[in-house]
RNA sequence: GCCAGGGUGGGGUAGUUGGUCAUCCUAGAGGAUUGUGGAUCCUCCGACCCGGGUUCGAAUCUCGGCCCUGGCCCCA
C-alpha cells in the first residue's frame, strides 16, 4: 500500500475543523491590527533561500530542477519570499506595510514531536517602519495572537546589540561561534572557545548578560548600545500595554538574519521542539536587489501550537439528517434546500435505505432528523425529531428551521 | 546523519520450542424489522510494513530497507 511521504500528515475532518478554528482566531487578531493577507508561491528560485544563508541549507531543503532546467526549492520559510514579493510588487506602496500569511513550508529534517517535513506557519511582516513603535507593535501583536489561541507560553524579548557589543573586538568568525554557543546555552563550549582566545573576561560578562533579566543590569554589563533609547521605548510600550514577557539577552536567532530587537515564544508542554514563535527586526530587501528597508516580523509554528493545545472539543453545530420515504423524496429535496439556504448543515440519504435505517444513521451523524413521508407531503409539514431527546413534532418547514437554528451557533 | 523503542483488518488487539481456514473487540455494509434510531442476534467486509535469507513450512528466526513514536544533531 502507498504511504504518505515521511514527515507529512493527513488531517481528518475533526482535526481540520480544530485547525481551522485556531487559524481563524489568529487571522481575526491579525485583521484587527490591520495586517492583510498575502500569498507567495510554494516554490521559488533556490537562490532566494541560499542567498543569505549559504549553500549549507540545501541539505535541509526540498530542491529540484524543473523541465526548463531551473533550480527551484520548496519554501523552507516565508519571510524571504514576502520580502522578494515586496520588492517585485509593492515597493512604492505607502509605508508601513502590514502583511500576514498562513502557509505551509517544507524542510527536509528528521521528524519528531512538533517537527514535520511539511508544516504551517502563521506570520506577519511589518515593512518600512524603523521605530520603537514598530518593534513594540509586532511583539504586542504576537502576544495578542498567542493569547487568542489559548496556548500557554512564555515570551522572551531581547536585543542582539548587547551581545554584539561585547564581542565586537573578536574576529567575525569567532563572533559567530560565540553567538552560536550562547544561542544553544552551551556554556562549556563558550568557555573553551574564549579560553583559546585568551578572553576569559568575556566569558564572565557574556554569561552574566545571558542570565540577567534586568535592562539596567544588561546595560551595565554590555555598555551603552547605539539603540539604547529605541529599545527602552520598545520595552516601555510593552509594559504600558501590559504585555506578559521577560527580557532575555541570550536570544541569538540564527546569526546574521536579524539586526536588533528579537523575540521568541515557547510553549510549556512540548518536548525538545517547544519554540512556537520567533521574530525580530531585520533587513533583507537589499539582498534581493531592493532599497534597504527596515522590517520587523515573526512567525508562529502553527503545528506546535496545535500540539500544545492538545485535543480540542469541536464547536457544536447543528446537523440535520433528512429522513424520507420514496413518496416523500422529491419534496425532501426542496426541504433540504430550504435548510441549506438557512445555513444549516443538511444531509440526505444516498444509500436507498429504509426509514428505520435512515433514522439509525441520522442518530449517529446528526442532531435532528427531519422526517418526510407521504403524510407530511400531503399536509405540507415536516416531522422534526430531536435525536438526543427523542422528542418529535410535526410542524411547518419554517418552524423546523427555526428550531434547528435555536439549537446553537452555526 | 546518529540512538532507543515499535509496526497484525479503518481503529484497538490475541498469537513464537516455526506447523489447520490467524483470535477477539470496535467501526463499516446488509438482514431479522417496508413510517421511527443507538439494544439483541445473524451474515458480510477487512490484516501479519516491504524485500532477501534459513526451512518441507515464517506473523514468529535472521539480514536489509521503509515507516511510526521519542531523544540527539540541526533549526534560515
Amino acid at each position: 500500500m502507498l504511504q504518505k511521504p515521511r514527515g507529512t500528515r493527513d488531517f481528518l475532518p475533526d482535526e481540520m475543523e480544530a485547525r481551522r478554528a485556531v487559524e481563524g482566531k489568529l487571522r481575526d487578531v491579525a485583521r484587527r491590527w490591520g495586517y492583510r493577507e498575502v500569498c507567495t508561491p510554494v516554490f521559488e528560485d533556490l537562490e532566494l533561500f541560499t542567498m543569505r544563508s549559504g549553500e549549507g541549507i540545501i541539505e535541509e531543503m526540498y530542491v529540484f530542477e524543473d523541465k526548463g532546467g531551473r533550480k527551484l526549492a520548496l519554501r523552507p520559510e516565508i519571510t524571504a519570499a514576502v520580502i522578494r514579493m515586496y520588492i517585485n510588487e509593492a515597493k512604492v506602496a505607502p509605508k508601513p506595510l502590514r502583511w500576514c500569511y498562513f502557509a505551509d513550508c517544507f524542510r527536509y529534517e528528521r521528524p519528531q514531536k512538533g517537527r514535520y517535513r511539511q508544516f504551517w506557519q502563521f506570520g506577519v511582516e511589518l515593512i518600512g517602519a524603523d521605530t520603537a513603535a514598530a518593534d513594540a507593535e509586532t511583539i504586542m501583536l504576537a502576544s495578542d495572537m498567542l493569547n487568542a489561541t489559548g496556548v500557554t507560553y512564555e515570551l522572551k524579548v531581547g536585543h542582539l546589540s548587547f551581545m554584539k557589543n561585547l564581542v565586537k573586538d573578536l574576529e567575525p568568525a569567532m563572533q559567530r561561534r560565540v553567538r552560536a554557543h550562547l544561542d544553544k546555552k552551551d556554556f562549556d563550549g563558550l568557555n573553551a572557545t574564549l579560553e583559546s582566545l585568551n578572553r576569559t573576561d568575556l566569558a564572565v560578562s557574556l554569561t552574566a548578560l545571558v542570565n540577567t533579566r534586568d535592562l539596567a543590569e544588561a546595560f551595565e554589563i554590555a555598555g551603552t548600545i547605539q539603540e539604547k533609547v529605541r529599545f527602552e521605548q520598545t520595552i516601555g510600550s510593552l509594559d504600558a500595554a501590559g504585555v506578559n514577557y521577560s527580557l532575555n539577552f541570550g536570544i541569538a536567532r540564527g546569526l546574521d538574519y536579524y539586526t536588533g530587537m528579537v523575540f521568541e515564544g515557547f510553549a510549556q508542554n512540548l518536548g525538545a521542539e517547544n519554540q512556537i514563535l520567533g521574530g525580530g527586526t531585520y533587513r533583507l530587501a537589499h539582498l534581493f536587489g531592493g532599497d534597504d528597508v527596515a522590517s520587523c516580523g515573526f512567525a508562529i509554528g502553527f503545528d506546535r501550537v496545535m500540539v500544545s493545545l492538545g485535543d480540542i472539543t469541536p464547536a457544536i453545530v447543528p446537523v440535520v439528517g433528512i429522513v424520507c420515504t420514496s413518496e416523500g423524496r422529491t419534496r425532501a429535496l426542496l426541504v433540504a434546500k430550504a435548510f441549506r439556504d438557512a445555513g444549516i448543515r443538511t444531509e440526505m440519504d444516498l444509500m436507498e435505505r429504509g426509514l428505520g435505517a435512515q433514522l439509525a444513521h441520522a442518530a449517529k451523524t446528526a442532531n435532528f432528523a427531519i422526517v418526510i413521508g407521504q403524510r407530511e407531503t400531503e399536509s405540507g409539514q415536516v416531522t422534526i425529531k430531536n435525536l438526543a431527546t427523542a422528542e418529535q413534532k410535526t410542524v411547518d418547514p419554517a418552524a423546523a428551521i427555526a428550531e434547528v437554528r435555536a439549537f446553537g451557533p452555526r
